[in-house]
DNA sequence: GTCTATACACCGATAGAC
DNA sequence: GTCTATCGGTGTATAGAC
């Protein structure tokens, strides 16, 4: 291979998140490696599946380093939840990513992967509402603005997305800190 | 035609909603219509690309039916947004419908769509904006406020699909009045 | 206006040379 | 470990009978 297959796995996400995973052809997924078609299944013999989740699991590494580590590190409520945007906003590169979460949700995705994605969401929401029970929330109150929080996140992928900008996303960032611990 | 034109392209929206642009094959367009493939290429000379058109069409009628036209009605403003959630939460059927605009704004279809999406949901910021100044908001609070209730929705939808759940998007719904109009 | 039959490109996947 | 060549199947689209 001329790159890791760490790195191949970086460049199938990219067109998993672009195209789905219909339109993630194996064309293009061998273009993203670099690599012939049938060099493709040397490496992951199941096919197109087996680079779907090899993708999703490369995903979930990122986002537990960048989003959920820093929710359970070290210092402060407020700093760890501030870490947490700043890092969600380089995981989604300012709004210009689509979530791949959410993109394996659609089409003949959603019955392959949907156990693992419910989990992934979930684990977000737990652990972000632990974070603000910690920071004094009641728990279902916490919940709440856990889940608000993430809806923000996706809706505002969406948002940026269609109207191809990235100021909302900013915006929605910049807030988000504030709006979770507010009171 | 076994069922209208009309009907034929409601069902066309079910398969491109589910499955994404790519993913909407003739083949399972062709039986949610009940007609044969190249029956379909009569009423739609320019292929599959003719009937996504003339399915953003539709749904941006629907859409114009059910959420703009309440916002533009008679009564006062905090019943018209009223009105809009209510005729939201049937829009997208409780959050089990995935967003067609969102949709078409991966894959291929994003080059194809992307100037009627984006101006769908411009269009839609507008509106609720201006019933939210009619409500007393200054204008960039108005159009801040309509841009997260557009980004709730939009979230909600993506959260409910992943969890597979309809109670947050009841949530979301319900809350979204005060939301909008609160202080 | 709908059908069967078909054209041709591309799909995911495999065989076998190197 | 990568390649070329190829398989069977399916994709979009068209031709022509009825």
């Amino acid at each position: 291979m001329h790159m890791s297959k760490e790195d191949a796995i970086a460049q199938f996400a990219k067109v998993f998140r672009k195209y789905g995973y219909e339109g993630a052809t194996l064309t293009r997924l061998s273009k993203a490696a670099g690599l012939g078609k049938a060099s493709l299944y040397h490496h992951f013999p199941r096919g197109k599946e087996e680079m779907a989740e090899a993708v999703l699991n490369y995903v979930n590494h990122c986002f537990q380093t960048l989003v959920l580590e820093p929710l359970q590190g070290p210092g402060k409520p407020a700093e760890r939840i501030y870490r947490m945007s700043q890092n969600i906003r380089e995981f989604y590169r300012v709004g210009q990513d689509p979530c791949l979460l959410s993109i394996l949700t659609l089409g003949d995705a959603k019955d392959l992967f949907d156990a693992p994605v419910k989990r992934a969401f979930e684990t977000w929401l737990d652990t972000l509402a632990g974070v603000l029970v910690e920071a004094g929330c009641k728990p279902a109150e916490a919940y709440r603005r856990a889940e608000d929080a993430i809806i923000q996140i996706q809706g505002v992928l969406v948002l940026s997305r269609s109207l191809d900008s990235t100021d909302t996303f900013e915006r929605v960032i910049t807030t988000l800190p504030d709006n979770l611990l507010k009171d």
